[in-house]
DNA sequence: AACAAACGTTCTCTTTTTGTTCTCCTTCGT
DNA sequence: ACGAAGGAGAACAAAAAGAGAACGTTTGTT
């Protein structure tokens, strides 16, 4: 069902070969032949075939296995799958993880440098700067962030909390949540570990 | 599933072979050829649909699949590309057009039914709902919506505005800035023309 | 190390499918 | 009668798809 990723830009013979061979990668305990997707596909040339890999492989949908040979291509990459949906982050729990990450396709523009990862936000502890309960937040993977960003932290490795970051001068540093009725909170700075950096968010309205 | 603007005057069988491709749309994984739609609507001749195609792509309603082949045409504008960045929208004055609309991928997951369109938010009106100055918000193309909807509306062929809608019982319609410091503004509905449906919003933070 | 089988790759050639153009025909309505 | 709308079908060029041979490289076995 969600396996119709359809490439617009692919030629029916094309689509159907990369489908045939999405459906059938957990069958295969190696990454078949080109004779062995000849038999399956109905083809009985290999040259054939090729020039339909050829088209998947610049399109960039099928790797070649490099180097290696003997066993042949595929390995569906993991290149534009998206990022993975963790979970949900409140104030001063755990993050709620999912049992299962879930992928969304985010367009580049939205993601940092480094690896990035979702999260749905729970509570309204940064709601004056524009961060409702339900937005999703896209957190960029770091261990380090400067004053004033927006950092996923882990406090006492045991709350997770979405909060504005600020590196004190005597060493400590003060989570402060972007809301009137509540205090920021202050730690010493072996208690309080970054997981990650605001880079951006997304909003779904119901319609 | 309406009919959509047809600014030409297309003849009774034009306009039924566009409504069958957008009705369709979503079935085709690839788009049709000329053989699939013929046998889809009863005709025997590919040269006698090709006439009707050529008609509706001067009409401008349908893209051939350019350099492309085998596969041949493409319905309504294809969200392959994204959707248009059409400028900044600042309550009270006319949306702020961009020279060359800028085309964003957007995840569908983000999208409407209908077809989309970005504007950057100017000015802190929706700032309680959390549509902050600067924000990307995607708007859904549609003449109408339903009560307590985020649309962006046109008064007076003038101003452009996005704002909450409420319908009265009166027939005037309010619209509703989330502001304290701004009074609700009420018009004949004849001075309002929606012009599309708040469906997600897009942040990006500097890092 | 040697060798044969299996494999990927490249090449040329043929067949099928598709878009396009053209001519001819039917229907229908002021 | 006449032209516009719609359709049928043949003909053609080009793209897509396929067949098959030839060649070099990898793999597995001896």
């Amino acid at each position: 069902m969600e396996n119709r990723k359809t490439r617009m830009t692919l030629t029916r013979r094309q689509q159907a070969i990369y489908d045939y061979l999405r459906e059938q990668a957990e069958r295969f305990t190696h990454p078949p032949t080109h004779d062995e997707l000849c038999r399956a596909l109905g083809l009985s040339s290999r040259g054939s075939l090729h020039k339909h890999i050829q088209a998947l492989v610049e399109a960039g949908l099928v790797a070649p296995l490099q180097g290696r040979q003997g066993i042949r291509l595929v390995e569906w990459e993991q290149q534009d799958m998206g990022i993975p949906h963790l979970g949900a982050i409140a104030a001063g729990r755990p993050i709620q993880a999912l049992p299962q990450p879930e992928f969304l396709p985010v367009p580049e523009f939205l993601l940092g440098r480094f690896p990035c990862y979702a999260l749905t936000v729970k509570g309204e502890s940064m709601i004056e700067v524009g961060i409702m309960d339900g937005d999703l937040v896209i957190i960029e993977r770091r261990d380090t962030a400067s004053n004033g960003e927006i950092v996923v932290a882990l406090i006492n490795n045991e709350e997770a909390t979405l909060k504005r970051l600020q590196n004190n001068h005597d060493g400590s540093v003060s989570l402060i949540a972007e809301n009137r009725s509540m205090a920021p909170l202050r730690y010493p700075a072996e208690q309080v570990q970054i997981q990650g950096v605001l880079v951006s968010l997304l909003r779904r309205y119901q319609v």
